[in-house]
DNA sequence: CGGCATATTGAAAACTATCAACGGCAGTGG
DNA sequence: CCACTGCCGTTGATAGTTTTCAATATGCCG
């Protein structure tokens, strides 16, 4: 198992997120600038944290490899998650402008993070105007991104856009893959969307049984995504 | 009763939620430009609308008076609201990077708006790093903010972080005055809240018996701050 | 003074959480 | 290598919450 720790050496430019990634749409310039700031990948083995909650910031992360959940603690000690990072997301964003990191991120498996230092990268942004407007659009997507998570009311709703969301994610970074591997826990999907994991369990295994979803272990399959779309309440048109 | 039209003169130096709006933390260079380039306000008549999803977007409005809810339609044709706006707030970011609307807005009173146009705002992000710096702890506001209105799991829970971030808000605004005008309809928080109108008002009379709330037609006013947040779910550390 | 939107209340139905028990699987340590 | 342990997923029964439906106030605006 990997231990966490800096290693060196990364590239922007042959790296598999780079369409969705901080470096989109950037042309030579820019995209040179981004990729010489990114000097050291933070490898973290499963479980670990990437940083914790209130801990001064010093640089945001684009997720490389592997996958994270965020998450801060209620005054009863239950884990409140708020977002899953995949590979071309950043991670830290709604932290920025306090300082400190607003909440905890763990990894889900062992994962490889591009380190971004964050004085550097606002340095960027005032120098490169197209660095600029990406980490708008960025900022913009992760506002639209977090709100389409909480359209939905009944567990339902919560569930069939829960997975509909990964589904799309996933359809991005790998379109030519079907299987989808679910590296979060059912637990963890129903701190996410708020209900009983109990609920997400009796969801899914009707979503099963109506031939919607194929679900075994952690492989997961969109078998009817009109069918799914159905049963959520998600405007789609918004997200595309 | 006021028209919706466009009016003239209008100055963020005497403006009172200068503290909290656009030009906060701005010193003289930054400030004066920023005063500069909001020429004109809207005016918009209760019910009436400030802008209309998907048309493109020309202009981000900072509320200078009145309320407002933000809100989509779902393939069902309900209303999904998804923020409401007071005085100081910036309305459209969400919407910068598709340039259109990403919702409907509309009056919950008569309006005054200040006309942010975007070309001359995104212009100005690149000459001044204050405004640049301003807009992105602006924008990360707005993501703690959006957050924090999705924490509540149980109806009570959402009820009383409802309440809680409005009496917040309007102290911010109005620190002198406990009590408060709840603009908006119980149906309109239901949707908000995404719970049923029945429940918010039963609830709404649990906490009045409680001696928690007071509230009389529309004027409302938190008895028991303490005893709220007991109710809630929020992390009011994260707020401040 | 209507007429319509909003607020209120009760009762029943639907949904979801909770509690409890069990099986399977992976990682740990002997 | 195997037994042990703990986490995760599964299922059923029950309790609790919330929605829905229906009927009745209340209040505001023209």
């Amino acid at each position: 198992m990997i231990k966490t720790r800096i290693s060196k050496n990364i590239s922007c430019i042959s790296c598999s997120a780079k369409h969705l990634c901080l470096g989109k749409d950037l042309t030579s310039p820019s995209f040179s600038h981004l990729d010489q700031l990114i000097k050291n990948v933070k490898l973290v083995a499963k479980k670990d944290h990437i940083y914790h909650m209130n801990h001064p910031l010093t640089s945001l992360y684009a997720v490389h490899q592997g996958s994270c959940k965020e998450y801060w603690i209620d005054e009863n000690g239950n884990e409140c998650i708020t977002n899953f990072y995949f590979p071309g997301d950043i991670i830290g964003i709604e932290s920025v402008s306090k300082q400190k990191y607003m909440f905890y991120t763990t990894a889900l498996e062992d994962m490889e993070l591009c380190i971004i230092p964050i004085n550097d990268f606002l340095e960027s942004m005032h120098a490169f105007p197209e660095i600029l407007k990406r980490f708008l659009a960025i900022t913009n997507q992760k506002m639209q991104h977090d709100h389409s998570t909480r359209t939905g009311i009944t567990a339902n709703e919560k569930v069939s856009d829960f997975l509909l969301n990964i589904a799309r994610r996933m359809h991005e970074r790998n379109p030519g893959e079907k299987e989808i591997c679910l590296t979060m826990s059912q637990v963890d999907i129903a701190n996410f969307l708020g209900i009983a994991a109990e609920t997400i369990n009796r969801i899914f295994n009707t979503l099963k049984r109506k031939k919607i979803i194929k679900l075994k272990s952690k492989k997961f399959e969109v078998l009817n995504i009109a069918e799914l779309q159905k049963l959520g309440r998600l405007d789609y048109t918004k997200i595309y």
